[in-house]
DNA sequence: TCGATGAAACTACATCTGTAGTCACTGACG
DNA sequence: CGTCAGTGACTACAGATGTAGTTTCATCGA
């Protein structure tokens, strides 16, 4: 049912996420300080989103509030659980595995993940 | 510099992953099992592997064998990293808690999620 | 009241993706 | 030596995506 969010749409979804409601314009000035766009672009990524009712809009006088309609954390749980999924079969370990093999795993990252573990386990 | 790689593409390495060097045909049969596509889509999805270099092809008299290029290995570390990366700003800790939040994690994939990182310490 | 300004809506367009049909060529078999 | 089956090559096409310009409409200030 989670509708598909680009790789582009993400981008604005994470001011959104930051802080909401905001007007295009808002958010569009947020985005392009990090992605070097044009308003316009922003804009459309925004009426898209709306459009997919990915974000909600509130008629304030003359203009829009943009806010999300869909949750950081379910969306990413969404999104993890696919990526998973589809390149892991499923399973964590052979994930975490991989990273730590590449090497991506810092000593501080794996005692933060073992905490968690630990915690998880009560 | 690694070749952007779509879902559909990605379906047609798995099988050249497991097995290789095989005909377009060969592939296509395997593929066809699991995802409910024409054989001719799977050609053209090697050819589009072939023409970005993503697999090789080598002449075998009037048709071609076609083996990965990439390693899966390493194409899965590239997607993680990326994913982890721009989800997560790079931190594997988020990624595993937030899908054992979801309940995604079994007591078993803990255990061997441990298991792994007592091994990484060594 | 009227024009300037700013916001949203509409339009544009190349590329990528998913999905597949058709054409042309070549080698094997009769 | 000619024909047919099997291959790869070429073509197709709609929808998604990245990226942005143009138009229109309302409103606020002069």
């Amino acid at each position: 049912m989670t509708e598909r969010i680009s790789d582009a749409e993400h981008a604005v979804m994470e001011v959104l996420w930051k802080r909401a409601p905001m007007t295009a314009t808002e958010v569009a000035e947020q985005v392009v300080e990090q992605k070097d766009w044009s308003l316009q672009t922003v804009k459309t990524l925004l009426s898209r989103l709306a459009a997919k009712a990915v974000v909600g809009t509130e008629r304030d006088g003359r203009r829009f509030l943009y806010s999300p309609l869909v949750e950081r954390d379910a969306y990413l749980t969404g999104v993890s659980r696919n990526f998973v999924d589809r390149l892991f079969g499923g399973k964590v370990m052979p994930l975490v595995a991989h990273l730590a093999e590449a090497d991506e795993l810092s000593a501080e990252d794996i005692r933060e993940i073992e905490e968690l573990l630990r915690e998880l386990k009560k």
